[in-house]
DNA sequence: TCTATAATTAACTGATGAGCTAAATGGTGA
DNA sequence: TCACCATTTAGCTCATCAGTTAATTATAGA
């Protein structure tokens, strides 16, 4: 299976991406993920071994827990490519990009904050 | 199932992903579309019905033929709001579209071509 | 070493998805 | 109307996937 078969597959599932947005902010264990489902840890374990194999999260061991954090600039990338390769030119989105560049130029840090509810 | 759910649904295929590939440039008749993969029409009918479906592609009939098309704004917009939602800021990125804009500001309607290799 | 906890792997089950062939639908043109 | 063509729907099979529980691995700490 090749690479953005691998990053789309990973993706098809809302489960998958809801855990992507609970690492957006910080790396979380493997149980403190698992918490957050109404599910059990192996099945956890097994959207997590997809994540990981789709190159979207690392894993580290620490002790007896699993750390998990998103893959930086992975995700992003795989879909700015594929967006490049298959969407027609999107003129509102290179707008809104535009806007945020102007807006946001000397604060390129505060990104990580806020945004979400 | 939710819109995102159903893009993300759509997007899991790869058959499908080429679809949109194929329709990036010009609509094409559900015929010339089957042609070219290796796949028979019924199934082709229902990867079709799902892209429709999942609001990327447009479907208009033309006497005998079926005309498909990329839904032009849906998928961009969809992956765009996904990745503000999940991606961490995603520096090289916003670094690539700043350069795109700053090289293509005064021509703007130039976007159609180039870009691709 | 023994026990407890975190996480994963193994083995299984039920549901879903992708493909097929055959039949039905919608439309053209003699 | 009839024959023909393009496409979709119906009904089926096979494989894959998401989830389960039970067993295993890995580590911490007394």
């Amino acid at each position: 299976m090749s690479t953005p078969d691998k990053v789309f597959d990973a993706l098809s599932s809302s489960v998958r991406r809801k855990i992507l947005a609970y690492l957006r902010d910080r790396p979380l264990h493997a149980g403190a993920i698992s918490n957050r489902f109404e599910m059990s840890k192996p099945a956890m374990s097994k959207h997590l071994a997809i994540l990981e194999g789709a190159g979207l999260i690392w894993r580290k061991r620490e002790g007896q827990f699993v750390l998990y954090g998103m893959e930086d600039e992975n995700l992003a990338g795989h879909l700015w490519t594929f967006m490049q390769e298959v969407c027609p030119p999107s003129r509102a989105i290179r707008a809104e990009v535009r806007a945020e560049l102007e807006a946001g130029e000397a604060d390129d840090s505060s990104d990580d904050a806020a945004e979400k509810a």
